[in-house]
DNA sequence: ACCCCGGGGTATGGATACATTTCTTGCCAA
DNA sequence: TTGGCAAGAAATGTATCCATACCCCGGGGT
């Protein structure tokens, strides 16, 4: 990955992160001066930055009234898993008959590089950064060897709704962990077998489910990761906010 | 659709219409005084433009190296077939459950709406705009019915891949067009009956055919759509051997 | 001859200044 | 009090200017 040289990419991480990461919140408005002066860089590059993310979905924008962090609805993240659980299908399908020997050891490496994490019989918080890492190179894997390049495309935009990407990984139940990681191992070998339509089916399996664990999850513990305030946006008053340097 | 009053916007519809159309090749570079200059604005909202149209595919761009014109290999085309028809598809399933009776209606006018531009007994050319308007709508409005807005994102997404859109009727066999709008009548019937496994099989095998039926016509005629030169790209034959990549 | 190296022209990236639109706020009238 | 209106404030959209990186071409060393 090229480090970004141009501030428009710096920007760019910058304020993804912020999103993701919930620093921003859904519906924040994205103040192009003060979101400026605070990357430290001016306002075009950081409009650039801001275009692309609207492009990318995660924010919006509407002419003369700027951005905004985007809001999802939980129907948009439901929709956003079966599209991904659709695709990722097809990817199983079309990898199953494209299968060579690298892709092969590719996949087996990735399979053990998580029996290796699960080993002491539970996700270690410090072992949660490689785990996700190798969930990540697991279905990006299988979705390369499809050969179809939108499907990958497309997927990566899905892991821009938050809460719909592979890198949320917060399940406490280690059996759920466990089992996931096995649809991993079963896919690996469906495809080695060259069972396109078996690995399809685990595949769309493997993701239906996170989506319901999803659910569950959110229901039980709400405020966890998807804070969507519903009426009352904190709205950070900003008061002892500087005034404009320039003067009438 | 909104009017653009901002630059940007203007840039962005000028564009996207002289790459669909061919005034712009396929590997053309997109100089941005020059662009500017045609355009009758200044750099900045073009910039803008064509960061936009980046993010949709229609252009590439490389850091301090500019934009230019995307070019599509045949493959990446048939991959969007493809992941159009599975898209499609799903849409189809997810419509059959959620049909209502103005939906019929919408979609039984759209059939009709076909019936009387095909009438004549041949797709007379000064009807190709209707028709292929008529086409876009029906499967636009298959797609929001499934109520999943990210199918109806992403086959967007697809339409800006030259000759992988539904604008795109160059059909010279009115059979293949009466066919084609045949299979929109069994769609709209199956969808009024709630048969979704059916629609959805029809609505495969008709992107699917639509690929098909391209790939020929391609090779009886290559110059028409996909003006794609394969390999007389103006190759700048780097006489030096300076190493493009400089260190930061 | 070939290749590496470096300088100048040119194009892109970013910053600032200006124009236009939208939002806010205070006032007046019903 | 409430509704609307208008003027000012503030934010966005655009143009222009400056900085920086790249490409091309010529020169010198091997």
């Amino acid at each position: 990955m090229t480090e970004p040289h141009t501030s428009t990419e710096l920007a760019m991480r910058k304020l993804r992160e912020a999103i993701l990461s919930g620093e921003l919140l859904p519906g924040d408005k994205l103040h192009q001066d003060r979101l400026a002066d605070t990357l430290g860089i001016s306002r075009t590059p950081l409009r650039a930055a801001l275009t692309t993310l609207a492009q990318t979905g995660l924010v919006t924008y509407e002419s003369n009234r700027g951005f905004a962090v985007r809001e999802f609805s939980f129907d948009e993240v439901a929709g956003a898993f079966a599209v991904r659980a659709e695709l990722e299908a097809m990817a199983c399908r079309l990898a199953a008959g494209r299968m060579t020997e690298t892709a092969n050891q590719h996949l087996a490496r990735l399979v053990a590089e998580g029996d290796r994490l699960l080993e002491p019989g539970q996700l270690l918080p410090d072992k949660l950064g490689e785990y996700r890492q190798m969930n990540v190179d697991f279905h990006t894997t299988v979705m390369q060897l499809s050969g179809n390049p939108w499907i990958t495309s497309f997927v990566q935009s899905l892991h821009n709704v938050p809460a719909a990407s592979d890198r949320v990984i917060m399940w406490r139940d280690f059996r759920v962990i466990e089992r996931s990681h096995d649809d991993h191992r079963r896919i690996a070998h469906a495809l080695a077998l060259g069972q396109g339509e078996r690995a399809s089916a685990i595949m769309r399996e493997h993701i239906t489910f996170a989506l319901e664990h999803l659910h569950l999850q959110l229901q039980l513990y709400p405020q966890d990761f998807l804070r969507v305030p519903v009426f009352d946006k904190p709205v950070k008053g900003r008061t002892g906010g500087r005034s404009k340097r320039t003067n009438p």
